[in-house]
RNA sequence: GGAGGAAUGGCAGAGUGGUCGAAUGCGGCAGUCUUGAAAACUGUUGAGGGUCACACCUCCGGGGGUUCGAAUCCCUCUUCCUCCGCCA
C-alpha cells in the first residue's frame, strides 16, 4: 500500500500519475487526508492521557511506599475516570485506524512515468520484437491437437481426476516439462538467483503482504478447514521470506528463484482462448524476486528483463516485449512489462512472463525494511518476474517447433530432456 | 492424537507486581592503539507513533482480563521443545 507519508506530501502528484489507471483517486485520498488526521488527533488525545495515568500510577506506589495509603486512596479514586477516557479513545482509534487502512487497500501503486496511458490491452506498448516466426507447413496443428497425436499432455484425464484445467503431463510431456524447470532455474542461479523450495500453501499475513489480499481474494484456492490459500504464484511465499524483516544495506540486492505450481481460480473468462495450455487452474512457473535499494531497483528491473529476454533468446522462441498501459497494470506494479511468445498455429501472442517492480507498495505491507548507509531504516523496494510460465512456453515450443516428423526440442533443452524429438 | 515444558532486543540469556525498553555476554557500528589487520580498551547499538526539536505514548509470541501500576498474576489462541503413539 502506499506510504501515509507520500499522500501528506505530494497529494497532488500522486492524483494526477494515478488517472494513468483512470481512476479519480482525489475522493479516496482525500478520505485517507481526513482519517489519518483524525487518527493523529485521537492517538495525540490519547497519549496523554496515558501520560497522566503513567504518573499518577508512580504516585500511587510512591505513597503507598512511605506509608501514605490513605493519600494513594485518593489519587486511585482519579485513576477511574481516566481510564475511562483512555478506553474510549482506544476505540475510537482502532475504528479510525481501521477505517484509513481499509481505505488504503483501495488505492492501486502509482505508475512510473514510463507507464503509458491506455484503458486496455490493446493500449500496451511493444517495445521489441525478436526471433523468427516460423512458416508452418501445411496441416500443422494446434498445440492441443499435437498434445493428443503425441499422447504428452492429457486434458480429459486432468478433468476425471480432478476437473478442467488441471491436465496430466506424460511421457515425454511430463520430461520436457521438468526439462524446463530445471533449464530454467539453472538459468536463475547462474545469473546469481538463490534457490528456494516454499511452501505451496500461505496464510493469509503471506497473502497481505504481497498484495493478494484483501482484494483479490477470489483468485485464490482457500483451505478453509485450515485456513491457508494456495499459492497463485511463487512470488507469495518467496517474497514472504523476508517479511517483517530489516536488512543490511550489505545484504541488498537479494536475488531468489523458486520453482512452484501454481493455482489460480481464474473465474471468468471460457470459450476457445482458453483452450489448452493457455489458461489452466493449475499450471507451473519459475519466478525470480529481488529486493534492492530505491535508488536501484530500476536498473533492477531492467536487468530482469535482459535476463528473461536471454532465455527466450535462447529457446529460439518468438517472442514480443510490451510495456504495461495504465489500465492494464496490476494494482500493486508500478511498472510492468509482459513478454508473449507467438504462438503460431493459433496465430496469437501468449504471455509468459510478467516482470514488474512494485516500488515500496509491497515492502509497506510486508515491513519490508533495510538500513542505508547512515544507519537510517528505510522501505525496500520489490521487483519479481517469471523465468518463466510453463504451460506457454510449451505451447509455444510445441507449436513452432513442429515438423511433420515431429517436434524438434530446442537446442539447449536436449541435456536436459534426452532426447531430441517427440515423435 | 496423549503427557509435560517453554516463548524476552540480531543471537544467547537474566528478570516473577512499581525504580524495566529491559542486566550480562556475543555480534554490529564508531574510536584509541597499529605501517595495515587481529587482539585489547573506550563509547555506541531494538521497532513504531508523535514533535521543528524535545517531551510524551506503544511494543517482552497474538488476543483478552486482574491491578492505581504487568515482561512478571489469570484466561485463551498460536508456535517451538522433550517423551509416548501413529506415519511419509
Amino acid at each position: 500500500m502506499l506510504v501515509l507519508q507520500a499522500i501528506r506530501e505530494n497529494k497532488e502528484q500522486l492524483i494526477t500519475a494515478l488517472k494513468k489507471r483512470n481512476l479519480d483517486a482525489e475522493p479516496l485520498l482525500n478520505q485517507v487526508s481526513e482519517l489519518d488526521e483524525k487518527r493523529r488527533a485521537i492517538q495525540t488525545q490519547m497519549d496523554s492521557t496515558l501520560a497522566q495515568l503513567n504518573s499518577l500510577s508512580k504516585e500511587i506506589g510512591n505513597l503507598f511506599k512511605s506509608g501514605k495509603a490513605q493519600e494513594a486512596k485518593v489519587l486511585k479514586e482519579q485513576t477511574i475516570q481516566i481510564k475511562e477516557d483512555s478506553k474510549k479513545l482506544s476505540e475510537e482509534l482502532n475504528e479510525v485506524v481501521s477505517a484509513l487502512d481499509q481505505a488504503l487497500f483501495l488505492i492501486p501503486n502509482i505508475p512510473h512515468e514510463l507507464v503509458p496511458a491506455g484503458s486496455s490491452e490493446d493500449d500496451n506498448e511493444e517495445i521489441m520484437r525478436e526471433g523468427e516466426i516460423p512458416e508452418l507447413f501445411e496441416g500443422a496443428l494446434p498445440h492441443w491437437e499435437l498434445a493428443k497425436k503425441y499422447d504428452i499432455i492429457d486434458f480429459e484425464l486432468g478433468v476425471k481426476i480432478t476437473g478442467a484445467g488441471f491436465p496430466v503431463y506424460k511421457g515425454k510431456g511430463a520430461r520436457l516439462q521438468r526439462a524446463l524447470i530445471s533449464y530454467f532455474l539453472d538459468k536463475n542461479t547462474e545469473a546469481g538467483y538463490q534457490e528456494m523450495q516454499v511452501p505451496h500453501l500461505v496464510n493469509a499475513a503471506s497473502g497481505f503482504g504481497t498484495g493478494q489480499l484483501p482484494d483479490k481474494e477470489g483468485q485464490m484456492y482457500h483451505v478453509t478447514a485450515d485456513d491457508l490459500y494456495l499459492i497463485p504464484t511463487a512470488e507469495v511465499p518467496v517474497t514472504n521470506i523476508l517479511r517483517d524483516t530489516i536488512l543490511s544495506y550489505k545484504e541488498l540486492p537479494v536475488r531468489y528463484t523458486g520453482y512452484t505450481p501454481c493455482f489460480r481460480r481464474e473465474a471468468g473468462s471460457y470459450g476457445a482462448h482458453v483452450r489448452g495450455l493457455n489458461r489452466l487452474h493449475q499450471f507451473d512457473k519459475v519466478e525470480i524476486v529481488r529486493v534492492e535499494e530505491p535508488s536501484n531497483s530500476y536498473k533492477a528491473l531492467d536487468e530482469m528483463v535482459k535476463h528473461v529476454q536471454k532465455i527466450l533468446r535462447e529457446l529460439e522462441l518468438p517472442y514480443r516485449i510490451l510495456r504495461l498501459c495504465g489500465g492494464d497494470l496490476g494494482f500493486t506494479s508500478a511498472l510492468t512489462y509482459d513478454f508473449e511468445v507467438f504462438s503460431t498455429a493459433q496465430d496469437k501472442w501468449l504471455e509468459i512472463s510478467s516482470v514488474s517492480n512494485f516500488e515500496n507498495y509491497q515492502s509497506n505491507r510486508l515491513k519490508l525494511r533495510f538500513k542505508d548507509k547512515n544507519g537510517k531504516t528505510q522501505l525496500a523496494h520489490t521487483l519479481n518476474g517469471s523465468s518463466l510460465a510453463l504451460p506457454r512456453v510449451l505451447a509455444g515450443i510445441l507449436e513452432n517447433c513442429q515438423t511433420k516428423n515431429g517436434i524438434k526440442v530446442p537446442k539447449v533443452l536436449v541435456p536436459y530432456t534426452g532426447f531430441e524429438i517427440i515423435d
